[in-house]
RNA sequence: GGUUCCGUAGCUCAGUUGGAUAGAGCAGCUGCCUUCUAAGCAGCCGGUCGGGGGUUCGAAUCCCUCCGGAGCCGCCA
């Protein structure tokens, strides 16, 4: 299979020589969409050559055409507008390679080799103290997505999740859950457990408050109020015996912690996602010690006079960053560095990409250089893939002001919005309560993960709870109603197998448009692997889309009575189907079968 | 104060390393179902690409500046 560029560039690069006598890279040679009012099915832009040589833009195309024309044997046509050179390709060169891409079911993707390389993907990374809600649901999609795109673009690819499960967030919701929960349990208040501890954070933070305020009354600076609250006294003292392994504690977090991952499975389930590995924060938040007592060692790190352990940014204008407290303690950095020295051993990764919101760009890009400054060259393959923040029309989400949009919740009202629209279809007859609900959640599924991936990751975007997401458009359930439409076609054909054509069957505008799209395909995934963006999948997955449709509006298949170009249209149709099936199906979208 | 990012149609977003008359969807208005499923197709309406300079044959894109918005710069996570 040859692609357009390798077919021309080298070929441009002749013609620059031969014509001009000029000698440029063919690697330069960049090719551009032809714009759809002229003819050609791709465009050099001539100014740069034109002006090498010394001629008009209009003259040089003309001379470049003609050479491509005469040696080339694929480059029909062309024609010169104003600096642009548009060249028309035959139909040969299309369905040649339609016909070989057609032969294989996985065409576009690339199976990894042993000698591939490894990408771990950590994304998700929850508090145990909440459930989750929609900036969660962005990190979850964007993470699973961006680990279908790799392994489609030849990766071996492991999806990690880091539960942070410990620490004073946790500890808040326990010693709530402890003086205020009569011993309530997700079964006795019917509540998701997750929902339920997430009640009792709530909880924390209403008495907390209110002590604030009895305090502040009692003549005591705001500081100060912060500082002695009861709640929070107790809540660091339970952290402590956390710490300590009380036993008591230890039994609480542990059941508690139960109650959240039970919840947040049946979230990770109704969302798609999974992962190879769970790692937590209990089990982790004391390694990187050892690495920064070796780093003090060989003089990367230093020692302040006040005790603490910092590495010194200011070559990097990023300041000191402190890596173990004056009392010996680490920090949040210092797991960081111990985790990623051990994944790194665990998996000997070429690349570790970290799904983590764009709050923590500075974070991710102290613990980089400092993992490359104590001496893992592997850093250099780490990388933050830092997404924009969901906002509501009135701004961030707040827990405090009941503005978060809960996951379960938002999933349920997609599911609720696409089972009425199912009903009123009435394409439900037949169907079974269960076959609808099923229905409803590819269908609701659909519309929220597109919603939130044909966004660019690492730009903010909005999100309005009383709008509810479209059905219709560039949506998730338009591509799914495209791929419909075709299996219908497939389904009422009878037929099981690809028929055979003659590659010279009649190919029409639009069939050639499609030709064009699906010889895309393999350089989309790579592009969009390439940049960590499901957005770019995204949108190739609707172009492909909308242009079915109008072709579908333009020509019937299953009426067709000329045989080459009906067989020539139910294996088009079948690829087109095939690519957003795939494409789709690396942004964890699925296709059902009718709607 | 330092630093990073963002500002494109009423709304939500595209716009490849600078290229042709800046594109979609939604919303609004018109048409198209006796013909493979109308969650579709076609059309109309809608823009000083935040403002102003500059570089260039050519700027939404690069540089400067101003205005507006967000993030970060912790012995928090």
């Amino acid at each position: 299979m040859q692609t357009l560029e390798s077919l021309l560039s080298g070929a441009v690069a002749q013609a620059v020589q031969a014509v001009f006598n000029k000698t440029i890279d063919p690697a330069s040679v960049v090719f551009q969409q032809t714009n759809p009012q002229f003819e050609g099915d791709t465009t050099l832009v001539v100014f740069p050559y034109a002006k090498a040589a010394g001629k008009n833009p209009e003259e040089a195309g003309k001379m470049l055409g003609e050479y491509l024309q005469a040696h080339i044997a694929d480059v029909e046509s062309f024609n010169v507008v104003k600096g642009f050179l548009n060249l028309v390709i035959s139909n040969r060169f299309w369905m040649a390679n339609f016909i070989e891409a057609s032969q294989n079911e996985s065409f576009g993707t690339v199976a990894p080799t042993p000698e591939s390389p490894l990408v771990v993907v950590e994304y998700s990374s929850p508090n145990t103290n909440k459930p989750l809600h929609l900036g969660h649901v962005r990190n979850n999609l964007l993470g699973y997505a961006v680990g279908a795109l790799l392994q489609a673009a030849g990766n071996h690819v492991k999806l990690v999740n880091l539960v942070n499960d410990r620490g004073i967030h946790i500890c808040k919701s326990m010693l709530a859950w402890q003086k205020l929960g009569n011993g309530e349990t997700p079964e006795s208040s019917g509540m998701k457990g997750d929902k339920l501890v997430g009640k009792y954070y709530v909880e924390f933070d209403k008495h907390y408050k209110a002590e604030i305020a009895a305090l502040l009354a009692n003549g005591k600076t705001q500081d100060e109020a912060e500082k002695q609250a009861p709640m929070m006294t107790e809540a660091q003292e339970m952290l402590r015996q956390w710490e300590a392994g009380n036993p008591e504690v230890k039994a609480l977090w542990e059941k508690m912690n139960a109650w959240v991952y039970a919840g947040f499975e049946s979230t990770y389930k109704a969302m798609g996602v999974r992962f190879d590995k769970f790692y937590y924060e209990s089990q982790t938040y004391l390694l990187g010690k050892s690495i920064v007592e070796e780093g003090l060692q060989s003089g990367v790190l230093q020692k302040r006079t006040d005790g603490a352990v910092i590495l010194n940014l200011t070559a990097e204008k990023l300041d000191q960053k402190v890596l173990l407290r004056s009392d010996g303690t680490s920090v949040y950095m210092t797991q960081d560095l111990g985790t990623a020295v051990e994944r790194r051993k665990e998996f000997p990764f070429q690349k570790h990409i970290y799904v983590v919101g764009n709050e923590q760009e500075h974070h991710f890009k102290v613990l980089k250089i400092a993992l490359a400054k104590l001496g893992h060259a592997w850093a250099d393959g780490l990388h933050h893939l830092s997404y924009g923040m969901v906002e509501l029309p009135e701004g961030k989400m707040k827990s405090r002001e009941g503005t978060v949009v809960d996951a379960d919740d938002l999933i349920a009202s997609m599911e609720a919005e696409a089972f009425a629209l199912i009903e009123e279809k009435g394409i439900d007859k037949d169907m079974a309560t269960a076959e609808k609900e099923k229905l409803a959640h590819q269908i609701g599924m659909a519309a929220l993960k597109y919603f939130l991936l044909k966004v660019d990751p690492k730009k903010k975007m909005m999100f309005n709870p009383k709008e509810s997401i479209d059905l219709q458009g560039n949506t998730g359930p338009f591509i799914q109603y495209t791929v419909v439409r075709i299996r219908n076609i497939w389904r009422k054909s009878g037929l099981t197998a690809l028929p055979a054509f003659p590659a010279t069957v009649t190919v029409h505008p639009k069939e050639k448009e499609l030709l064009k799209l699906l010889d895309q395909f393999p350089a989309v995934i790579q592009n969009a692997a390439a940049n960590y963006s499901p957005a770019v999948m995204a949108m190739y997955c609707y172009d492909l889309a909308k242009t079915f449709n109008q072709f579908y509006d333009l020509h019937d298949v299953l009426h067709e009575t000329n045989q080459d170009m009906q067989h020539f249209r139910m294996v088009l149709i079948k690829r087109v189907a095939n690519a957003i099936e795939m494409g789709m199906a690396m942004l964890g979208i699925e296709m059902p079968e009718r709607m």
